[in-house]
DNA sequence: AGAAGTTATATCATCCTATGAGAATTCAGG
DNA sequence: CCTGAATTCTCATAGGATGATATAACTTCT
């Protein structure tokens, strides 16, 4: 097997996007030659293409510092407002959000990561702050539902990416627990996690598969403080987690 | 004059942002010749670019059809934590809406366009939803304060970008008229907007300046259903947003 | 259904453009 | 003020992006 077509492939371009990785992932302003040294490029290379970006609205910069420029904020629009995947689960985390009282997001899973890219609160919102683009580890809380249903292959390939994993208490998470895991969630068709990714609190997800190929293509989360839940309600809300889940009808 | 030193460019990459402009104000997936045709480019060449981006996660697709990508969302993300104006305005959009009880927004100005970068909402929330990273127009509402600003050469140039304005309800609105508002709106130091790009709506916008060059870099804006706010509640409004707009310290 | 017209995908020789070394300049901080 | 580091600029070269062309897959007619 594997007579796999290499992919397209255009050096400046590629250069380009890991560029602005290195930006989005900073969290903060860089300079120069921390950006060449991050992504891996020559300093003038770095300094051709963000100069580009920067002509285009795309990066920004204070003096010696580039950050992200505004027009990227108009792709993260366009995408929240034409993916199916998203229209079609907004109403089912709005249902979702009413009958439990709590906050239902939506993640994708894209590389080792995800992302948040729907979320309506509940009557009691959490007390933490998870905008929209947030990008989350897969070894955490959700993250697992997504990475549940991946290959043997590819979690090879992602436990490598991703190095040592810990949890919010600091503790580290064997390769060989994550693993046990993801099977115990890919068998129950859902997962419950307790102080993993933020302390104090609790999440309850479900998988949503594509129509057709049965793949896992997202997750549905419900997130409260720990205190607010008890262990006897999480039973209940795990079925309305897994029947919004199923609710969800994407192509 | 004009000794300019012409600016840095990469065809290759100059491309693939036209191409992803292209996707993300069609609001809807296209298909790859739409596409080509839009950016003004070949079939082939868009088709390779459209390879990389895929394949990069910033632009997906079903089947022949293209949209913007997941990982755009990141770039969004990064620019809303990172930006130091959103940072400044945060608190003080916050205190706005709370204060007048109607939702205060900012807007920041990137080409021919704005943008919505922040949005607080009051007691009294709108009707109608704009999302973060909604692409407006510069001659209407808030536009109009941001582009009051600009050089008359810039004005020229953004006149003939935009072609014929028009206002929500269909009227056209003038080049002359356009400028003469822009002039009342410099000399004001603030606006107020009726019905122009929202019916039944109504907006209070004031310029952000920078500390340092005096430059309009933003508009925070307040707006409400035309019916909630009787004529003599304005002058007090308009105070507020000015006042706002002058706390903003920005760099 | 079948044909004509579109659209998508694949291939490849050519020329143009991205590249990175190096020099010049500016900046930071001791 | 001086020194090392970071940024900006220039340019020859190699290597990659380009688009014409060909083939295949879809649409849309009659």
């Amino acid at each position: 097997m594997s007579e796999q077509k290499e992919p397209v492939t255009m050096r400046s371009l590629e250069r380009a996007i890991d560029v602005l990785e290195v930006l989005e992932d900073a969290g903060r302003a860089l300079r120069l030659v921390d950006i060449a040294d991050r992504a891996g490029l020559h300093v003038a290379t770095t300094q051709r293409l963000l100069g580009v970006l920067e002509g285009r609205g795309r990066v920004e910069r204070d003096g010696k510092n580039y950050r992200a420029g505004v027009n990227l904020i108009f792709g993260a629009h366009a995408y929240l407002t034409t993916s199916p995947l998203v229209a079609a689960s907004r109403p089912v985390l709005q249902e979702l959000a009413e009958r439990t009282g709590l906050t239902a997001s939506l993640f994708v899973r894209t590389g080792a990561h995800r992302a948040v890219v729907a979320r309506v609160h509940g009557l009691r919102p959490l007390r933490y702050e998870l905008p929209i683009g947030a990008k989350l580890p897969l070894h955490l809380g959700a993250g697992k539902t997504l990475a549940a249903d991946l290959t043997p292959a590819e979690l090879t390939h992602l436990l490598d990416q991703v190095g040592p994993m810990t949890d919010a208490e600091g503790r580290t998470i064997s390769p060989e627990a994550f693993l046990a895991d993801l099977g115990n969630i890919k068998h129950q068709g859902f997962q419950v996690a307790v102080n993993e990714r933020q302390l104090g609190s609790l999440s309850v997800s479900a998988p949503v598969r594509s129509s057709q190929s049965g793949a896992v293509v997202a997750a549905i989360t419900i997130g409260a403080a720990s205190e607010d839940v008890s262990d006897d309600e999480i039973s209940g809300l795990s079925i309305e987690v897994r029947r919004a889940a199923s609710a969800v009808i994407v192509p």
